[in-house]
RNA sequence: GGGCGGUUAGCUCAGUGGUAGAGCGCUUCGUUCACACCGAAGAGGUCGUUGGUUCGAAUCCAACACCGCCCA
């Protein structure tokens, strides 16, 4: 029976000038069939992610891999849905992070035993998705419209089917182990049958209304814009400050505007009822300058009295908060504004004498800011502007084309929130939801409980059209000559379209031409894509789903929705908690922007340094921050990390020759001495560190523990130690097993963060029959009766000791190649002379001497305390005796400093009396090290001077 | 204006009451048969400021300053 082969022969690979050749697609490394074969595997000297992430992947799932089991076998199960990216969306930094962060958890807990259900999807993304095929459009001198609704919408759709998959398939360039059988779109039929059902049940239970109110109108896209979809920024402006006369000539009122056009559409002037400056004014008239309008003087809180004059003009048709006002104090809402922002003075002529206004005629069809000119100038001219400042204007741009959002008074259908949040807030408040990190359940709950209602329509034609007819019979006067609506009134809504109106049994119905906001349906999402509304058994066995991973920008305009609509139709909570992860900025701490050019592209990063070292980079900063600043030189560590396992599974690998690693493995971790049980203990510790950290969300610690143990324990030292004893035939077998399973360990440990290097690796040194891949084995746990204190402790007095000498040597350019004769370690006490003697052999090795003597040396040589020991460098003829003083003077000046320190401490009878008794012991024993270090050097001293 | 987060080594960040840490960068040295995408040894910080609590504060509290995010 061969105990190894040679890769060549097993797989088709062949080693060349640290290449490998694929020789055939059908050729798979490392993967074998059937019985196990110990094998010496040939790997190259440098981890070549394009060799094997590819690949991998594939292989997973041919296999089958991600695919969750649609029954209940027993096994607990963990679902997860990701939040469906914008079809039209490419992969930024920020998807790397959200859906890195997604597949560690789904590894884990599929390593764990769990039966896994990840559904992915994208969302149709109502204006963007539009605004993508209009600009299409435009190069070949089309306008949707000239198209019509119906031929448009096959142009998107024939775009989605090119385009809408880019995204998924990037996500599967990130190693995403989604079950991509699920793969959902927001527009499918079953999902858009779901939103339909959503729309008439709150339709029948009264939570949809049709209104008028201010919303944000971009001109452009000639459509309403919810919050998200605008661009808030600071921008410079000016601060008009306007004088508005009284009507009986007894002086004027100031208010201040940004937007003084807006002026025609003024109906009221309003102050602070506290507000000193006015009292005895309000209920007076003033005469709206330019316009002629007569318009009161009112009392309002809404004005704050410290800000400028404290009165305010009152435009309802083009403020939220005026519209408010307008509400309160049932004024009228004049509509000053066409849809395309320009000047529309219809509205005023029946109040004022439009026809003989000079100044209106003017206005009329004028652009907004043509408008504003030639206003300013009148105004000007007629002596009512006061004064003109430098201004800071916050303005709202639309997100698409960066129009400025015009807030405008229209009709639009609404949604109800009050009593839909109510059982949202009590879920969370009880616990039943929980937020990480936890400050966003404050800010969770401020927003729903200030909760307004929801612009629910947009006038656009990609998207869900509301299911609402009207009746043109019942309602002759809402339509103009052409047919089209000018007003909804009595909606029939229902799922499918109506024969005839139930009211004058009519067949002449028009459909509300609106769609609804992308939101709207995303809404729906976790439980809509398990198959609601119809009863599913994806339901039943992953409904409530485990956790919500996002972004923390949609914390309102999703996670909130998401939890009111799954209470509200399956009456229950959608996930149990939700992880708001950083948001990704370049390392000057400014947001990445493909059009600023302060992006950075995730593909090209997997492109030069793989898929694991982009998602090692991203998960090594991602716990509880609010941004993470993120730059290259990052990925290129993580590249250097992946290619340090690399090489350590590979050491272990050549060391393997003549083996058999059934044996080794059926073996196991035996350990021989205290090193052995020192790198078992260790490793339980990270397993815990592992573990608890990816429970806590806490990516960066696990990252760091497994960083740390595998770099700076297990290759720094514990592969070191291990060479001679392989070297060793009577160890060679014992130590083999304890690498094997040592490296078996830690490749589970770091696979979900490193999914492809890890199942490389892990195919060569752990798959069995039992366990034939990675993706599906155990995950380790930690076994706390192998962990060992005093072993610990043993290790790391050794380890010192050896540092020591390296210290030494160091100090007189004795380069670790050069190995010297003996060196002398002169125990503290008797413990210390049993384990230094033990471990000579290792001390030997690791600190490149051939020879460790006991005791203090006759010769000249160099003195290092150490803890437990002092060491001798002895340097024949080359000790420059004043330079050496100089360094123990130096060492000695350390010392005394932090002798002085603890001994401050240690003086204090209030320390002593109430600190922790095992701090004050801690405490005693440093002083004691301490002392003796001080001891020792100043005998040393002593002993130079003679 | 309100809420929240941050301020620790040159840079990017860990560190929730008990001897200040990591990676990168820097200095010196080194191709020892896993790895130069590496190894060995170093230098470098009054933990934003000011007060307070405490035997003891980077850590807890208060105020302030600056940077940033969210909301209005």
């Amino acid at each position: 029976m061969p105990q190894h082969r040679r890769l060549t022969d097993a797989a088709g690979y062949r080693p060349n000038g640290g290449q490998f050749h694929l020789q055939g697609q059908r050729l798979q490394p490392f993967q074998r069939q059937g019985t196990i074969i110990p094998t010496m595997y040939e790997l190259p000297k440098t981890y070549d992610p394009h060799q094997v992430e590819e690949r991998r992947y594939q292989w997973w799932l041919a296999r089958g891999d991600f695919e969750a089991t649609i029954a209940d076998d027993g096994r607990p199960r963990y679902c997860i849905t990701i939040p469906p990216p914008n079809i039209t969306g490419s992969l930024h930094m920020g998807h790397a992070l959200n859906n890195a962060v997604h597949d560690v958890l789904l590894r884990w807990k599929r390593m764990q035993g769990y039966n896994v259900l990840c559904v992915p999807g994208t969302d149709h993304a109502g204006i963007a998705t539009q605004n993508v095929v209009e600009r299409e459009l435009r190069n070949e001198g089309l306008t949707r419209h000239d198209l019509g609704r119906e031929k448009f919408l096959e142009r998107v759709w024939q775009w989605r089917e090119k385009y809408g998959n880019t995204i998924l398939m990037q996500f599967r360039k990130l190693g995403c182990s989604y079950d991509w059988r699920y793969t959902r779109f927001t527009l499918d039929p079953e999902y858009a049958d779901a939103v339909l059902e959503v729309f008439v049940r709150w339709w029948q239970d009264g939570h949809l209304y049709i209104g008028e109110r201010v919303i944000n109108w971009c001109p452009r896209c000639a459509t309403a814009l919810s919050d998200i979809e605008l661009e808030q920024s600071d921008e410079p402006g000016k601060l008009y400050h306007i004088r508005y006369p009284f009507a009986d000539g007894s002086g004027y009122v100031v208010v201040a505007t940004t937007r003084p056009e807006t002026m025609l559409g003024d109906v009221a002037v309003a102050v602070n009822p506290a507000d000193e400056r006015y009292q005895g004014l309000i209920g007076k008239q003033l005469r709206l300058p330019l316009v002629g309008r007569i318009i009161p003087l009112i009392a309002d809180p809404y004005p704050d009295p410290a800000f400028g004059t404290g009165a305010v003009k009152v435009t309802p048709a083009h403020d939220p908060n005026d519209f408010e006002i307008g509400q309160r104090h049932n004024l009228p809402r004049p509509v000053i504004m066409n849809l395309d922002a320009t000047i529309n003075i219809e509205p005023l002529l029946e109040v004022v004498n439009g026809q003989q206004n000079p100044y209106l005629q003017r206005y009329h069809g004028k652009d907004r800011y043509e408008a504003r000119k030639l206003i300013v100038q009148d105004l000007e001219e007629g002596g009512y502007l006061e004064k003109v400042e430098d201004y800071t204007v916050p303005l709202a741009r639309c997100e698409r084309c960066h129009t400025v959002v015009e807030p405008l008074l229209s009709e639009q259908w609404f949604c109800r929130m009050q009593s839909i949040a109510q059982p949202a807030i009590e879920v969370v408040k009880q616990g039943k939801i929980r937020f990480i990190p936890e400050r966003f359940t404050e800010m969770y709950l401020h927003w729903m409980e200030n909760i307004r209602d929801w612009c629910i329509s947009r006038q656009i034609w990609w998207g869900h059209q509301i299911p609402a007819w009207y009746c043109i019979d019942c309602h002759p006067e809402n339509f103009d000559e052409t047919g089209r609506m000018l007003r909804r009134e009595n909606p029939i809504v229902q799922k499918t379209a109506p024969e005839r109106c139930p009211r004058c049994g009519s067949t002449r119905l028009v459909r509300d031409p609106d769609v609804l906001d992308t939101w709207f349906s995303s809404a729906i999402w976790p439980h809509t894509v398990l198959g609601w509304p119809r009863d599913t058994q994806e339901l039943r066995l992953f409904y409530p789903t485990d956790v919500l991973i996002t972004a923390q920008e949609i914390l309102y305009l999703w996670v909130a929705r998401m939890i009111m609509t799954g209470l509200y139709f399956m009456g229950e909570i959608p996930f149990r908690e939700v992880y708001i992860h950083a948001t990704v900025l370049n390392k000057e701490g400014k947001r990445m922007s493909k059009s600023l050019g302060t992006g950075i592209d995730p593909l090209e990063l997997i492109e030069r340094y793989g898929t694991d070292a982009l998602r090692w980079a991203l998960l090594q900063q991602a716990g509880i921050q609010q941004s993470i600043r993120f730059y290259e030189e990052r990925v290129l560590n993580a590249r250097n990390f992946a290619n340090k396992v690399w090489n350590a599974t590979r050491f272990v690998l050549l060391n393997l020759e003549g083996a058999d690693l059934n044996a080794l493995r059926q073996r196991g971790a035996q350990p021989a001495d205290a090193l052995d049980r020192w790198v078992l203990s260790r490793l339980q510790r990270t397993i815990q560190a592992v573990e608890d950290a990816l429970s806590r969300y806490r990516f960066d610690e696990g990252a760091n523990a497994l960083y740390e143990f595998i770099w700076s324990e297990v290759c720094d030292w514990y592969i070191e130690a291990c060479k001679p004893r392989l070297q060793d035939p009577a160890r060679r077998e014992q130590t083999q097993a304890m690498l094997v399973f040592l490296f078996d360990q830690l490749l589970r440990l770091l696979h979900p963060y490193m999914p492809h290097i890890t199942e490389e690796l892990w195919q060569a040194i752990g798959a069995t029959e039992a366990e034939p891949a990675l993706i599906r084995a155990r995950f380790p746990v930690a076994n706390p009766a192998l962990i060992d204190e005093d072993a610990e402790a043993e290790v790391a007095q050794v380890f010192d000791v050896i540092r020591a000498i390296r210290n030494l040597r160091a100090e007189v350019r004795i380069t670790p190649g050069s190995q010297i004769p003996y060196v002398w370690v002169n125990p503290t006490d008797a413990t210390g002379a049993e384990r230094f003697q033990r471990h000579a052999p290792m001390i030997q090795h690791l600190a490149w001497c051939a020879e460790v003597r006991f005791g203090t040396p006759s010769e000249r040589a160099l003195m290092n305390p150490a803890s437990g020991a002092e060491v001798f460098l002895p340097v024949v003829g080359l000790v420059d005796i004043a330079r050496e003083r100089e360094r123990l003077q130096r060492e000695l000046a350390k010392v005394e400093a932090e002798i002085r320190q603890v001994q401050a401490r240690l003086r204090n009878p209030q320390f002593v009396e109430r600190a922790k008794p095992e701090v004050v012991q801690e405490t005693r024993a440093l002083e004691r090290e301490l002392l003796d270090k001080h001891a020792r050097l100043k005998a040393r001293l002593e002993q130079l001077s003679d």
